[in-house]
DNA sequence: GCTGTTTTGTTAAAGGATACAATAATAATT
DNA sequence: AATTATTATTGTATCCTTTAACAAAACAGC
């Protein structure tokens, strides 16, 4: 059976003897039309496997049921690579959309392009989801053009007074706070940090903070070095052996990312220093990647299942204008070898 | 500034002095309309932060400029983890399909689902990328029915006479005979498969089967066994298990995939078994975290950037009527700490 | 016959693309 | 120079498919 043309609603309410209207509220399963015409109208539609044109839909309904998430890859990160992190993110909020029944356009932005004012302006989407780390400063003013547009979004992030718009995070603080807790519980008197410590994105500069503030509580931040990477694996290596070229090699290396940790035990391997023994090294984010290194990495968890249910609800709540809220969910340690805790 | 409405065609046709056809024309470039008027057309839209409506000019072309992504998950797998390699994939055809100017619509799927007729009977997409394993009888019948409605779509996987549409494949019969012929070049003698061995999914059978044939080109099938597993590291595991409780751990152990793989390396080092001096162990996809296990797994890895341009691509070609073929990517063996040839 | 429900039909958007018609401007022809 | 042919440019009207406000029947009960 082979159909020319794609059926339309004209068609069924020809065949069925209703008119056009009727059709459409048939099959929208409207009570105002008798339950015997309905029965026949969606009969009929079902036979000639009609289905609803979303284009005319949305037009006439001036809305999409469909979100958009944009992700900002890192500037500096290889571009066949994506972070591991987000993209567990993605599958996430992907089955949340399909919970609530809505689509999801997916699609990776640079941080220069026009994205602030493509998908709702153009009616493709109803909101916006904001995913990854990025220039910021550059970032905040497109998230403030946002703002002032009127666009539904939500931003996966640190909650900050000073922006606008929600967002939902994983508290980056406490997590940085708790990991280093352990540390020093272990006995660690000597810390370095890896990571950039704010200028690149927020969230690692809460993870510092929380790293730092707690070596304050302990009186430990005499003995604590800092040394700057952006997110890649290299840049932990590079972080690392400019640590032991410098001589200033401590008991324990906190650093801002898995990826980044990934680099660090690679650089450790190769000078023949023995992880945990020699050194304790963790990480952040919890990336399948983390459970299989040698050792597997202790590092900081984000419930990203949580997570991408948390920003789709959050986002179709704004998109209906309910008063929405930043969340931050807490950051739990996960302990394995790479920090010597057995 | 605040705009009370979004601005539309007829909006910039009273400032502009011209009709709305000629701001609709202009906007889109022609050559139909004076350069001028063009200009000032283009320059008044961009002051107002003008932007098409995607669903009406959508609606009067027919067409959506969208792809649709339809990732199906394994229905075994633990809902809360993607395989890293439709991961990988779902990257790169996000970047391809940004490249062609085309979105793209993400969408998990159980194969349950009315997939099959979704997406381009609604006018959502202009053709369908179908990625994943699955359930093949179930899943074949319905890939039918999507040729028969005349959708455009391309599929992942092995190509096949008896299959309607076209696909894009890695030669798993040839990675699966190219990662034995290095086993057997490293002297290993007898062998283990483990993988389901067709029922499940094509990929692995024909992995299989290039694994088989090239045994049997070394008369070397007398010594090998094969244990069922779906997908999972735990079914890895399991069969691993098997193989020791039997006694009948062989000298290489060829998994036909690396979630299997990574099993199967839990399995040997919870039975203080050494990898690779006891017995060899290879794997199947290169995911990212193959890299970074203990010892760090060996083996054949898919292109998968080229695969996602190589989709997109095809199916663009599709959508506008071009003659489209099955296309069979070769595969690369990776050859790490795993199998022991260093 | 009148009032109140159900149920259905009529008509008008929603915003932009395009076939066709019309006008203006330029070139070609006698 | 006058007239026709040609091209460049713009406008008109309609179409794409649904949804929804409003209007109009149809039918019940009093």
């Amino acid at each position: 059976m082979f159909m020319k043309e794609k059926a339309t609603s004209f068609d069924i309410a020809h065949l069925a003897g209703v008119s056009q209207s009727t059709v459409s509220r048939a099959l929208n399963n409207s009570p105002l039309v008798n339950l015997e015409t309905r029965e026949r109208v969606q009969r009929i539609a079902q036979e000639l496997n009609y289905k609803v044109d979303k284009n005319a839909s949305n037009l006439r309904k001036q809305k999409s049921s469909t979100i958009a998430l944009l992700l900002f890859e890192d500037p500096t990160s290889d571009d066949s690579m994506i972070n591991p992190f987000f993209l567990a993110m993605l599958g996430s909020i992907t089955r949340a959309c399909a919970k609530a029944n809505y689509d999801l356009l997916v699609s990776f932005q640079n941080l220069e392009d026009d994205w602030h004012a493509e998908y709702e302006d153009s009616n493709k989407a109803d909101g916006i989801i904001l995913l990854g780390y990025g220039n910021y400063t550059d970032y905040q003013t497109k998230v403030a053009q946002l703002e002032s547009q009127g666009t539904h979004f939500v931003r996966w992030g640190a909650p900050d007074k000073d922006h606008p718009g929600v967002s939902i995070g994983c508290d980056n603080y406490q997590g940085g706070q708790s990991i280093t807790e352990h540390l020093i519980a272990l006995g660690k008197k000597t810390f370095a940090f890896i990571g950039d410590n704010g200028v690149h994105a927020p969230e690692f500069m809460a993870r510092y903070r929380g790293y730092n503030d707690t070596l304050k509580k302990h009186n430990l931040t005499a003995k604590s070095v800092q040394r700057n990477a952006i997110s890649t694996e290299d840049d932990g290596s590079d972080a690392v052996r400019s640590l032991i070229a410098c001589n200033e090699l401590p008991e324990a290396i906190v650093c801002a990312s898995d990826l980044i940790a990934m680099g660090a035990l690679r650089a450790l391997r190769r000078a023949n220093i023995n992880v945990p023994q020699d050194v304790a090294v963790v990480g952040y984010d919890n990336i399948a990647v983390s459970a299989y290194t040698t050792p597997a990495l202790s590092t900081v968890q984000q419930n990203t299942n949580l997570a991408g249910e948390l920003l789709v609800d959050t986002l179709l709540r704004a998109i209906n204008n309910e008063k929405v809220e930043d969340y931050l969910m807490p950051a739990d340690i996960i302990i394995r070898q790479s920090c010597g805790s057995d």
